[in-house]
DNA sequence: GCACACTTGGAAACCGCTTTCCGAGGAGGT
DNA sequence: ACCTCCTCGGAAAGCGGTTTCCAAGTGTGC
């Protein structure tokens, strides 16, 4: 491996101007050694040895993102916004995966504060258990105290910076749409209890009929992923005439299992999802959803991760309703 | 930060004990000692500092990844096969995207190096410019002859250990099935004809039409993704039976267009893609595709890059042609 | 022509950890 | 009881850079 120092001999200078040459440093150096310098690097293949330079420097141009699953086109989306602009920033990504373990995650946080990443991005829905959240929140905390930078997608449970989707918000509007095209007997997929935005999404749900002054939909929990939609499908009654899976993933799901069964959608019953994954623009029928800017939110929280600032930022999105030919106006 | 020194002095022991109980090694130190070491680590919050471990150790424990895009549920696919492998390893992941840029694939590869990353995955099609192939060619031997390992999934032109997907013959295998349902006229949306892959399935395909002793396909090139099926499928001519788009997110895109133009699939014409994508198991209609265990692909990559033989491996992988509701029999 | 500030190159300390090399103490063999 | 071998703790030399501090050279104002 070619170091600095052979650099240095190679050019007939010292170590110090050959840093100063390769690695933007603020001094000047004279162009005539400058350019010694630069054409021994490049004679002699050198490339910087990174972690020497973080430990010198005492930061690192890396940033961490966690997210549960990438291979669930949400978290693709999300990670791929915050990606982009970290590269725009000259910054690289350390991804890790928790597949939905939140022991996991905690673990990601210790092992990217060890690398002594300059942020750390934690995407995804928060779980309701305290303790693990206690833990999560005191790992990140030491990592801040060490000086790292950290921003969530998710709930704000863990007093850093927060673009929090209004889940809440997003179904109730969802459901008052639902509830104006004229249906009154509602499923939800739930997903999981433990999982906060699964719970938001329901209650959001839930609560916006209720104050319509309309039944309590039949609620159905089961996993937060395709099959999981795919299983709770199942259990839905004949007289539901609208389903609300609280993602889109597992509205997919859901469809899968009407169709197999003969159900057809929206005639028979109507089907509604959130997020809408861009993946699924080619869906049949078109799911009907709640729009989330997820590039943009990716993106957006690994801005407010490496602002300066030292008050916690905690940001709403909006989702916007789109229907589409996945549910239809009744009677 | 809490330091290892910090760590030293309040437990009272030497840099040399404290290391020795707290990172993996091979000596033993006394259980007091041990004891005391873990109490003050603990109470102090120490996280070793993975740079200075690095440069100390001369070896990291990271891998890096390069894919086009996180988004295409192909590369997501891989990437997650290959991260799954890597935590198995405790291994960590950086991801760099490319989206499709070979001088960025090429950047990546020089900034894992300076990253003295373990081992480097390229994984997509490489592009026909050789010129660009050598440039990569020259940034990876310059990684490997400083003791870095490498692999990639795609085309073997890179001198590494590479994990083939069989583009021809699997293509071919999806011409002969479809000739075999009575279809003579084809069309191909190819992809655009720098990118090996595209390029080997497209005339994987015609290659094998030819041995039939059917006609040349009606060859329509564009860009490799959804839109670019999209676009494509505008071209197909009245007379085409068959459409085989060069992978599936092309042939979603091309259903999508179809089904715009109101032209049944497969009723009016029959469509197939390549690869298998899972996250397109629902759609509708089912895709009639070759099938690839992206999964298994990327965590065999890993595999190879990480095996300590000298010898470059190549290993073929066979698609398997699964025929869905997208084709049709004629006549 | 001289004092001065300013620029530029180099020596060396330091970043935090690993690991080699020593030395001391204890166990085991005869 | 003596010698050898083994185990375990510590001092110190790196790993490959960055950066501070000096010293020498350069140009300017008077």
């Amino acid at each position: 491996m070619v170091t600095l120092e052979d650099v240095a001999r190679q050019a007939g200078v010292s170590l110090a101007t050959a840093s100063r040459v390769l690695n933007g440093s603020t001094r000047q150096v004279g162009a005539a050694l400058r350019a010694r310098v630069e054409q021994a690097a490049d004679e002699l293949g050198y490339r910087a040895n990174i972690a020497a330079q973080t430990l010198a420097r005492g930061a690192s141009n890396v940033i961490g993102i966690v997210v549960h699953d990438l291979t669930d086109p949400y978290f693709a989306a999300l990670a791929d916004g915050a990606m982009r602009a970290a590269a725009i920033q000259g910054l690289l990504v350390m991804v890790g995966t928790t597949h939905r373990d939140p022991e996991q995650e905690i673990a990601y946080v210790a092992t990217l504060n060890a690398q002594r990443v300059r942020a750390v991005l934690l995407v995804g829905s928060r779980v309701a258990d305290p303790a693990v959240t206690g833990r999560l929140r005191d790992e990140l905390a030491r990592y801040r105290s060490g000086g790292g930078r950290a921003a969530c997608v998710g709930q704000d449970l863990l007093g850093v910076d927060t673009v929090a989707p209004a889940n809440r918000e997003g179904a109730a509007e969802l459901a008052r749409a639902l509830a104006g095209l004229g249906h009154t007997r509602f499923a939800v997929l739930a997903g999981p209890p433990h999982l906060v935005t699964a719970a938001d999404r329901c209650a959001g749900f839930a609560g916006a009929l209720e104050d319509l002054g309309l039944p309590a939909p039949h609620v159905i929990h089961g996993p937060f992923d395709r099959d999981g939609g795919y299983a709770a499908a199942q259990q839905v009654g004949e007289e539901t005439t609208c389903v609300f899976a609280v993602n889109d993933v597992m509205a997919v799901g859901a469809l899968a299992a009407c169709r197999e069964r003969g159900i057809r959608v929206p005639e028979d019953v109507s089907v509604a999802g959130f997020d809408d994954i861009v993946t699924l623009r080619d869906h049949v029928p078109a799911l009907t959803t709640v729009r989330l800017p997820l590039k943009a939110m990716g993106a957006r929280a690994l801005e407010l991760a490496l602002a300066e600032t030292d008050e916690v930022a905690v940001e709403q999105v909006a989702g916007e309703v789109v229907l589409r030919e996945s549910v239809r106006r009744l009677g």
